[in-house]
RNA sequence: GGCCCGUUGGUCAAGUGGUUAAGACACCGCCCUUUCACGGCGGUAACACGAGUUCGAGUCUCGUACGGGUCACCA
């Protein structure tokens, strides 16, 4: 490759603003860990105005998942994480997809072989492994190899890696935003392999090119990757580049010890949906975990998307790992149903309804009003709707409640008293229906809640229930309410 | 094991040498009340340990313990 080749890649970087990236590898689905990181990644490109570039990186050829970058695209969407420029989109340093910048990456390590900062390696996979625990790469003979005799066995045909070759003896320092400065031992650095034998490079040596040649500013990842971040500042040294600003992210875990992982039954970001969690939920719990506000944020911590850009700041990102609590998401979820306006909320409760409530004579709005206050997860739905297709068979028992005072007998003289009373109502509306009985209570000179249990356990055959005797009776309609009052007269005269 | 990093209540966390060591979840209690929730009020509970430095240390230094990461032609 001629110096106009690269100088015309040069020529392409965006230059002056904040550019982030968020490079997912297609796995088929967006882990929390991920999600945490395309956050920030998304918030520091916002914070600043800059650009947030989305990149695929599909070099290993052995673990690619058909439709795995539909899910990126719909996970990035769902949550408001809209990009600048991608593999669906394009832009001005395309392609952005890796293995189709497959041809850019010899060069480069070429560019450095030339630069004596890398050589060619000849020694087999085997060799190299480290079972036998004999071989020392600080004594790779391929390390020695002179051009020419490098040379020729590549021109001869025989397999080959490309290796950086980090320097012998002193050190290297560099800067994270989270962790600081860092310094250590080159010779605790091993020599790397950047571009493998199949031709394509390996991860750590694409994202050193890609970040350079997109104009990426600040570079978010998982602190897994700190200990190879010295060797990155090796490679930008020797093409001579500006070093990003790198912030390194310590892991979301599931426990005290492992990391959350699909492999172990951890939810992904697909799953809490279908566990029915709100996506703004779970991107406002996400981004606390491992991140909170400064100063006059402190002591907030419910925050919309836009919020949150205006006032990211890297400082406020933790060194260690966070735990990640179910518990404390569904309180967040539980906040988030509850803001939603009552449309919005029997939108998104509707098919949950429908799973319990088949009946077309129930009003669903005035179902979802019973939910909304009620309910922590969407999931939660069906199971306390489940008395009104059918009435439950139920116990005599359900009748005793202490603190409402009531007890069969008591009940069943609240019952006869009740249903005459509803039976005149001119109108069956809530108000009817709670004035009619309120009133009844006050004439029966029984506390409220002595008339509400009976009339609301036999309309709904159930000790628990989503809103009260009058709602209940009001959903259900005069014919069934009463028919359903009737028979819990009835079982309990039989009693 | 070598190297790197971390450690404030069960969990998330504020705190940047002087605080009665915030706040939130969970838990417990009380109030509200037509069951259950919602809401309101209150409570239990923490600086891993040991040495320094300093008038003074959760905050600085060192050591110990514990935890995490990494040592692939995976990302």
């Amino acid at each position: 490759m001629d110096q106009n080749w690269f100088a015309e890649l040069e020529r392409r970087i965006p230059r002056g603003g904040v550019r982030t990236r968020f490079a997912p590898s297609p796995t088929g689905y967006m882990h929390v860990g991920n999600l945490r990181t395309a956050l920030y990644t998304w918030l520091i490109a916002r914070h600043s105005g800059g650009k947030f570039i989305l990149r695929i990186e599909d070099t290993d050829q052995g673990r690619l998942v058909e439709g795995a970058t539909e899910v990126i695209y719909a996970t990035l969407r769902r949550c408001g994480l809209t990009w600048d420029e991608g593999p669906d989109m394009g832009g001005p340093v395309g392609p952005y997809i890796q293995t189709e910048r497959r041809e850019l990456y010899p060069s480069f390590a070429r560019l450095l072989v030339e630069k004596g900062h890398a050589y060619y390696c000849f020694c087999g996979k085997s060799e190299s492994e480290a079972d036998s625990g004999e071989f020392d790469r600080a004594d790779d003979p391929c390390r020695a190899l002179s051009p020419a005799e490098a040379q020729a066995r590549v021109d001869a045909g025989e397999p080959y890696v490309i290796r950086q070759k980090i320097p012998r003896g002193g050190q290297t320092t560099f800067s994270d935003a989270v962790f600081g400065h860092i310094t250590v031992d080159n010779d605790t650095l091993d020599d790397q392999v950047l571009l493998k034998s199949d031709g394509l490079p390996t991860y750590n040596f694409a994202n050193v090119i890609d970040d350079h040649l997109m104009g990426i500013t600040h570079v978010v990842r998982g602190s897994e990757y700190l200990s190879s971040a010295p060797k990155y500042n090796l490679l930008y040294e020797a093409f001579g580049w500006d070093v990003p600003t790198y912030i390194h992210c310590s892991p979301v875990m599931r426990d005290q010890h492992n990391k959350m992982s699909k492999r172990k039954g951890d939810p992904s970001y697909e799953d809490l949906i279908a566990m029915g969690y709100l996506s703004e939920a779970v991107v406002n719990y996400v981004t606390l975990l491992g991140w909170s506000p400064r100063g006059e944020y402190a002591e907030r911590e419910f925050f919309t998307l836009a919020e949150l850009s205006e006032i990211f700041d890297v400082g406020g990102i933790s060194k260690s790992p966070a735990i990640f609590d179910m518990e404390k998401l569904t309180y967040f979820n539980a906040h988030y149903i509850r803001e939603l306006s009552p449309e919005a909320f029997h939108t998104a409760a509707l098919p949950f309804i429908r799973q319990a409530v088949t009946n077309p004579a129930y009003s669903t709005q005035e179902i979802a009003g019973l939910l909304q206050a009620r309910c922590e997860r969407l999931t939660d739905i069906p199971e306390k709707l489940d008395f009104f297709d059918a009435l439950p068979e139920y116990g005599v028992d359900l009748f005793t409640n202490k603190k409402s005072k009531t007890n069969p007998e008591v009940s069943q003289r609240m019952l006869e008293a009740a249903i005459p009373a509803l039976e005149g109502l001119a109108d069956w509306t809530a108000d009817a229906i709670h004035d009619t009985l309120i009133g009844l209570a006050e004439s029966l000179e029984v506390k409220n809640a002595t008339l509400m249990w009976p009339v609301r356990i036999a309309a709904a055959g159930k000790a628990v229930t989503p809103g009260g005797a009058v709602e209940i009776c009001h959903i259900l309609g005069r014919g069934e309410c009463l028919r359903r009052l009737r028979l819990g007269l009835d079982k309990l005269k039989a009693h």
